[in-house]
DNA sequence: GACTTCCATGCAACCGGTTGCATGTCAAGT
DNA sequence: ACTTGACATGCAACCGGTTGCATGGAAGTC
């Protein structure tokens, strides 16, 4: 049977190293403040004791916490890991812990988390946010915000700008001959989702293709599978889908339906978050996510050093990567 | 310009509402302890003012956070996701917060994870968990602890059985003829990669089948399609894959070689993450981590509230799942 | 040897809540 | 009318640290 030991205090320390309770904070914290042989003291007494200092308690005193949090909508996305990874990688080169909340794609539950994480975290980053603007400048007057892919004026932003990437994707197209596409849209709260259609409309009316738009209401597998009938009745040849689980659910979808891909429709993700695991590879406009979690947390903790509030917007460009699901139009 | 706005205090309630500071504090936690009007007037002032309670002060003086945290090896291996959003789900039922922690593998983060987050939630799940037994032994002696796939006498637990369906995959294999198999390896410091090489062991030997381990280093996409010239060179007509990356790995690097599957070479992966995504659909062992997650944390909850440590072992069964990657042997 | 300086350390207030106990009030019981 | 008790509320200590300021002793200066 394993029995819990109770926490040691500073006043059990300070008892046991014969000093007041505030010189043994200062070894901790400030040592240079101490004589080297009191430090050495009083780190052998708290040593012996099993000595911890108490995180809560040092939060509620100095009102620094430590961590930050970060929220995502959905982490079965493989589009969010490598996000996490990199924040959680960056965070800790300054000592500082990630809590990581996860929203389900639920504005409801992203604002409960919001206000959860508020009281113990210095700040918070929102990955791909589903809440309306009012209420992420509503938390971001609570307390210091960097945004992932959300565009709002005076809050510290990085967004990864498919733009370039689904614009790449559209002239590829082009280039096969491809006069009709499919827009395969993703979630409509989604920033991205409307930068893509945006971005791909422009391309296709410069090119003089034609767009048409196909919802898949979830970025999943099945609602990308579910949405194939749909898109060929389009009449299309060709489709670029919100994401690349969306464009997997689509190939799978395609394949049942006896159509091969790329000889008889050819067909382009974002994300590049399969790299080449699809059958056929597939071809998807790249991804920054890394990077994006990376600068985000590097911002909210500057943010947090320098007590400013800075109104950065940080671009990320995107490029098409070439692989086997595109080919001439038939 | 965003500006931000200080915290409001109980003792700024309490003025406004013209009460003691207790009262404020009661009337949040124990309405019923006041009079129905004194409770509507300081909710009043306290609305009025904008106040929430200090979640860190509270936490100081009642020792309960309201957290529970979560730690994992690798968020990114489609393992986890599940799990996470079951734990998500289970907690808040009960108004507790996850905070999420990955430890890319690493035991040394992982220590200094749990170290972290120990002074902040009141219990820790740790799933696959890479640390050794004394050290998950000395951190359960810290706080409340449940494992995930790791079997430690006396710390709560909770086991997928990949036995049960390892068991099904060989038996499944033996039918379809083959007689000499390979178990292309995980993680040497996993838990369940102990359990399944012995299970495959234990039934091909009962079977008359000759096994050989090919080690995969990681759970990966990569490293499985690496061990592929070691798994062909082993003259092996099936393999059994430590998960489903590796096997999603193994696949790509079969049809790399042209060694079509399964008609040359039959395939089986473990923990039924890719569902029918792979190409052909890969057959698998089926996972229970959703299960995992919730029963992790309904089992923590359970002993936060009851403070008392049960040495709980709650196995989950697993099943083949069959799908297209197996066939009679060639 | 007296006076200043500086450094190491202690004292006590503070962070923002919670909670056991004391107090005061009012109504019911006898 | 006096006791009793229930109930609403306030007081003050406490959770476990941090930190501004006071203090005392040793070293430095003339």
């Amino acid at each position: 049977m394993i029995k819990r030991t109770k926490g040691v205090t500073i006043s059990q320390v300070a008892d046991a190293a014969g000093v007041a309770r505030s010189s043994v904070s200062r070894a901790f914290t400030r040592p240079d403040m101490l004589s080297p042989e009191t430090v050495t003291r009083i780190m052998k007494a708290a040593e012996a004791l099993g000595y911890v200092p108490n995180h809560t308690a040092r939060a509620l005193s100095t009102g620094r916490h430590g961590n930050v949090g970060l929220i995502v909508p959905d982490i079965a996305n493989p589009f969010f890991p490598p996000l996490i990874q990199a924040a959680q990688l960056e965070a800790d080169r300054s000592d500082f812990c990630i809590f990581l909340g996860n929203t389900e794609e639920n504005p409801k539950q992203e604002d409960k988390l919001v206000g959860r994480f508020a009281g113990q975290v210095e700040g918070l980053v929102l990955a791909s946010s589903r809440l309306s603007d009012e209420r992420i400048r509503a938390h971001a007057g609570q307390l210091p915000l960097v945004l992932i892919n959300r565009d709002i004026d005076g809050i510290p932003r990085v967004l990864i700008d498919s733009g370039s990437g689904v614009r790449e994707a559209v002239e590829h197209l082009a280039q096969f001959g491809h006069r009709r596409i499919v827009y395969v849209s993703g979630p409509s709260n989604s920033w991205s989702n409307k930068q893509r259609r945006t971005a791909i409309k422009a391309a296709a009316t410069r090119l003089g293709i034609v767009v048409e738009t196909v919802p898949a209401v979830l970025a999943s597998y099945n609602s990308g599978r579910n949405a194939v009938s749909a898109i060929l009745a389009t009449g299309a040849t060709a489709a670029v889908a919100f994401d690349d689980l969306t464009a997997q659910g689509v190939l799978a979808g395609l394949s049942e339906k006896r159509v091969s891909v790329p000889g008889d429709f050819s067909l382009i993700g974002c994300d590049d978050v399969l790299g080449a695991v699809t059958y056929p590879a597939l071809t998807s406009v790249s991804n920054r996510s890394t990077e994006a979690g990376r600068v985000a947390v590097s911002l909210l903790l500057d943010m947090l050093q320098s007590r400013a509030i800075r109104d950065v917007r940080y671009v990320l460009e995107t490029h098409l990567v070439v692989r086997n699901t595109t080919t001439t139009a038939r």
